[in-house]
This record gives C-alpha cells, structure tokens and sequence, in this order.
DNA sequence: ACGTTGAGTCGAAGCGCTTCGACTCAACGT
DNA sequence: ACGTTGAGTCGAAGCGCTTCGACTCAACGT
C-alpha cells in the first residue's frame, strides 16, 4: 500500500503540505499542487480510511439500520438503501449496512466504536427501544418513519396523515360514499409501526369530515387472505364501491378477486393505492395512487445526516407532501 | 469516548493487557481479566474502530457490492443482502454497503484505502470489467454469480444450467413434449448477464436429450408485454403445454393471462417457475418451482470471504444444488 | 542448588494520517 | 527603510490501538 510519506518523498514536499493538498484545508501554490496530484495518480495512491479516521476522529462512513424482515414493502426498503447508498457517495460518504437484529446494542456499537459519523434508521416503531440512545448521543441521526414523540430527534417521511386524507378526498369527488381501506397485516398494527397508524388516522379524519362510510380491514398478503378479506367486506358493506389498498402485496391478489367476481374496475369499483410508482405501473390495471417516493425519502435522509455533520441543520420532522396520480383504476362512483 | 488506555488505569493494570484481554493472543490470569473485563462494563468502553485499524491492517468490513437497478429481482438481491449482513455480524465483520455504479473505481478505493478486508460481488456479468481488479488484488473477494473466466476466483451461485435441465426434466416426466419458456427481459440477455445464459444452456441441453421442443422468449416485466409475449407464443406453437418462468415479475401476468384466455393450470397448462420460495407461495396459483436460495448464497459467500481472511479456503466454484418444490401448478401433459 | 520453561505482565515503537505552531519570503503601505 | 500581512511550506505531536521484545517469578526436572 502507498503511503502518504511515499507520495510527499516523490513530490519532493514534506507530508503536510501532501494532507493539505488533499483537504484543500490551507493554500498550496498551483505548481505545488500539481506535482502533487501527478505523484498521487502515479503511485496510485489511496488514503489509508482508518489513520485518516484516527487522526480527525471522522470516519467518512454513515450506518443504514434496515429491517431484518423481508416480508413486507420490500421494493420500497431496496429503493431507501439504493438512495441512501447513491446520494451518501455523492457527498463523500459509504454506508455501513446494519440490520435492525442487533437493536440498540447495534447503536452502542456504531456510535462508541467511531465506526460511523451518523446514523439512519429505519423501520421505526412509535415507541422505538432505540430512541433514548439516539437522544443521548453526540452522533446525528435521521429517521425515515415517525416515533410518537420526536422531541430531540430528526425525521424524514412521507405525510401518512395527508396521504390517508387525500385518497379519501379523491374518492369522495368522485361521489363514493362507502369505502374499504385493505390495511397492513395484523402483525403490523400490532408492531406499531407509525406510517400505518397514521395513514388510518388521515382516512378517518378525512372520511369524518366529509361524511363517508370508512371500513378498515387488516389483511395479510397473498389471495388466500385477501379472498377471506374481501368477502367479508362485501358481505357487511354490500355498498361498497372504493378500494384504498396500503400493502403492496395485497394489491394484485385484490385486482384478481374483483375480477374473478366480475367487479370491473373503476366501473363497479375503484381502486386506489398507496405504493412505489412502480408497482401501480406493474399491476394488471395501471392504479391510481399515491406514490410512496422512496428515493426521496432516502435522499432527504442523507442530505439532512451530512448537513447536520457540517453543523447545519436542526432537528426537525420533515414530511414529504403525498401526490395522488390519477390512472385507469379509479373512476365516478357507479350508479 | 472512552479509550483503552482509560481502562487500563481504571484496571490498574497497563494498556497492553487490556488489549490482550480483548484479543485473547496472550494468556492473561483469571483475576487480571475479571477485572479488566468489569472496567470496560463499567465505563462503557468501545475499542475505537479507526485506530483498530491502523494498528492491525484489518478493518473487519466486508464490502457487498450491490447492482443499482431496481427493475430485478429485488426480493433475491435484498434476501442475498440481508443474509450476508447477518452472517457477517455473526464472525464479527461489518457490512459496507456499495452500489454497482461506481464500478472498478469502487474496487479500487475500498481496496486501496483498506475501508474493507474483503469484497463481496453480486450481479456478475460474464465478462466483467472488475474482475482483472479483483484477480490482482491481494484482498479476497466472493463472487455471487459466475463470470465466462472462473480463473483465480472464488464464485457462489445457484447451478443454473442443473436448474434449467431440473425444469425440463419434471416436465417431459409428467409427459410435456412442448415447452415454452418465458425467460428475463432482452436487456438481460443483452448484457450476458451469467445466470439468464446458464439457465438457457441447461434447459436446452436436456431438452435436446429428451427429444422436448423448447421455444425461448425474453420478456420483459408487467401485463402488456407479457401478454403479447404469450399470445406469440400460442400463435406460433399451439400445442404448448407448459410454461417455465424465470422472470419473477412475469410470474403473475402469465397467470393473470392464461386464465383470461380460459386456460385452466395445471389441467391444461403447466407453470414451472424459478423464483424464491416466497413468490412461488404467494402467487394466485401454489407453483411449482426451483428456489433461488438467497439466503443460502450470501451466507455461503461470507462463509467463503471469512475462511479466506483467516488463511484457509482455495479459489473455487462452488455452485449450490438446485431443489424442485412440486405445488399446485404442474401436472401431466393433457390428451 | 541449579538452569529451564512458560504463564503473566509491561513499556515502547509504530501503524498512516491530521493539525498546530512556526517559519520564510515576497508584497505592501507608510 | 521599516514593520505588517498573508500565502506557502515544514516539522513535530498526537489520534488509540496492536504487537514485539523483555522482564519477573513460580513451578519443574535433575
């Protein structure tokens, strides 16, 4: 491995003025600073992370805490850490991959050993173990998702309440009166977990407000359950004539059961969604739907994580403002 | 944050023993560690990562070099991902996260600035451009997923060519004499990437052996495309009576359209699929399938880097055996 | 009674950087 | 003619570990 030292003995400089060209912390004269550069690409020099992080106690590297579970929105988790990854190199930083298996203990680890600068989580709980540790540490930390209390914390995520809301707004203008909202698996609101509380908390604010009936329904993915589901749906609400689906794999398993009992979609029924854009260009009817904007959300992440190593930035919640785009799965309400 | 040398005054005892306690390379009494190992409860003590590094040359990271594009296989990618970041935890490495688009540039910064042991590959192509870097580098490295060239390489994968003779196998014994097989968009037969062309080589192999017709179209993700793809397919060899599917997103469209064309699977047709156990259970029909053992292959690929790091382990291929689970979606050829 | 051995411990050097203070020297104002 | 200033450079210290060699001392065989 090259060294810094080999690099200042080719250039002929001592190995300050070698750092200082590096950092760009003091000024160094053009031609200096061209031998310089010339030695480093001659010798193929890289600086050596842990001496660089010893010595200016930054390890240039923030740690994505993802969830261990892969049964659920995992084309959303995948587009997160993807953004995550891309926009944290953009500004000089890698990503230390940790899986939410280790818990707190992961946070202790990360923080004390200096093996990262910050952190981000996801997959927060309202009332997430991991918190108070967050609230204590000298580290910044971002979160994608909400706790219940966000006092002394920074978060990213999309407006859950907003999105609840608008999607029975949209239905609502377009005359439906009774609608049916496919939740999250059980397990989920048993968890929980915050996007999915809150996004039922904007539907029944909404739907309140404007006076439409709202059927809330945990479903597990795959037809089996989405079948059972829906039966049950029509069986209390025959007049049910709007879909607002939230799980993702429940979404395809819906658009075939309505279809298997001859619903056309959005003549008898609509449909709307709340997913990666992608899905709702995938499935079998192009969905109307509000997009959960993963890149973005990773991105904002990491933007608020480097402003706040640079000393910038407060805590704060930062919630990104749901769009509804309008496709060929929602339509007037029938009759 | 808390040194080692704070520890050893608060144990009474001299720096160097406290990092013998911490590595176990020198005998240390039974009261000496006690209490060494009571001090660094007490204070909370981290071994700096950083320093750790400088001093022994070893960071204790494996780099996991992921693909960018989100189009494929996510399931597989964050199943591999997630497996690789938990068995590494469990030998006491870290994960660093990289993504595919910095390309050998990324290679050669974690190799020369020794932020990694050791590198992880995934989405190998079969020529490709990393691999010179890799065979140079002095650090180990895993590729999951098999190149043209396996010289001086260490490689895990699913065996591809076993798996595709498997499919074609199952069906010519339950009497199918007319396949199609309905594999991965153009664009990843274009980039050659190794797995699509291996699974091609295997089906068409035993095909051949078996006297099966065999009609290969890419195809790419979503209803429309596949559709048309299936309608060509019909048009052209009306007397297919099985379908074998690779490309996970094509599973449910293909299911979608042959039951709106009236045909009932597994009586008139049957679906074989190569996907994870996961979508195979979750699609509208139980399909039989070959698993793509996800887990499997990251966990081996650490296994490998681990036995490597420690000086055990040639360069090998080491390709995993590939299962069919028979379900509801195969059965005999009708007529 | 003696050297030998190994368990247990310590001190010092060194890993490759960053950063502080100090120095030189030309340019500048008075 | 003089001090002042800032650009440009260097040397040394220090970041927090690991590891080598050296030391002590009890246990042991002869």
């Amino acid at each position: 491995m090259v060294t810094l030292a080999e690099v200042a003995r080719h250039a002929g400089v001592s190995a300050s003025t070698v750092s200082y060209v590096l950092s760009g912390k003091r000024s160094i004269s053009t031609g200096t600073r061209e031998r310089v550069e010339r030695s480093i690409q001659q010798l193929g020099y890289h600086p050596n992370a842990g001496a660089r992080a010893l010595a200016s106690s930054k390890s240039n590297v923030i740690a994505l805490m993802m969830p261990l579970r892969t049964d659920m929105y995992v084309p959303v988790m995948m587009e997160i850490a993807i953004a995550v990854a891309t926009t944290a190199r953009a500004h000089g930083y890698d990503v230390l991959l940790l899986t939410g298996d280790e818990g707190p203990a992961a946070v202790r680890r990360v923080t004390g050993s200096g093996l990262a600068d910050a952190m981000i989580l996801m997959d927060v709980e309202l009332d997430d173990e991991r918190l108070p540790l967050l609230r204590d540490s000298e580290r910044p930390a971002v979160l994608i998702g909400l706790p219940a209390d966000t006092t002394e914390l920074t978060c990213v995520d999309l407006d859950f309440v907003a999105t609840g809301a608008l999607c029975v707004e949209h239905l609502a203008e377009l005359g439906h009166r009774d609608i049916a909202f496919i939740g999250e698996a059980p397990a989920v609101y048993e968890r929980h977990t915050g996007f999915a509380e809150r996004t039922l908390e904007g539907l029944r604010g909404k739907a309140g407000e404007l006076g439409v009936r709202l059927l809330h329904r945990p479903c597990d993915a795959g037809y089996g359950p989405t079948s059972a589901t829906l039966a049950r749906v029509l069986d209390e609400r025959p007049g049910t004539t709007a879909f607002i689906v939230q799980n993702e794999s429940a979404v395809e398993p819906l658009l075939g059961v309505l279809r298997q009992r001859g619903r056309a979609v959005p003549e008898d029924v609509s449909v709307l969604a709340i997913c990666p854009d992608q899905v709702a260009l995938q499935a079998s009817v192009r969905l109307t739907s509000v997009s959960i904007p993963a890149e973005e959300m990773g991105r904002r992440a990491v933007e608020r994580i480097v402003a706040k190593l640079a000393g910038r930035g407060e805590d704060e919640v930062s919630l990104i403002t749901p769009e509804l785009t309008v496709r060929a799965s929602s339509g007037n309400a029938p009759g």
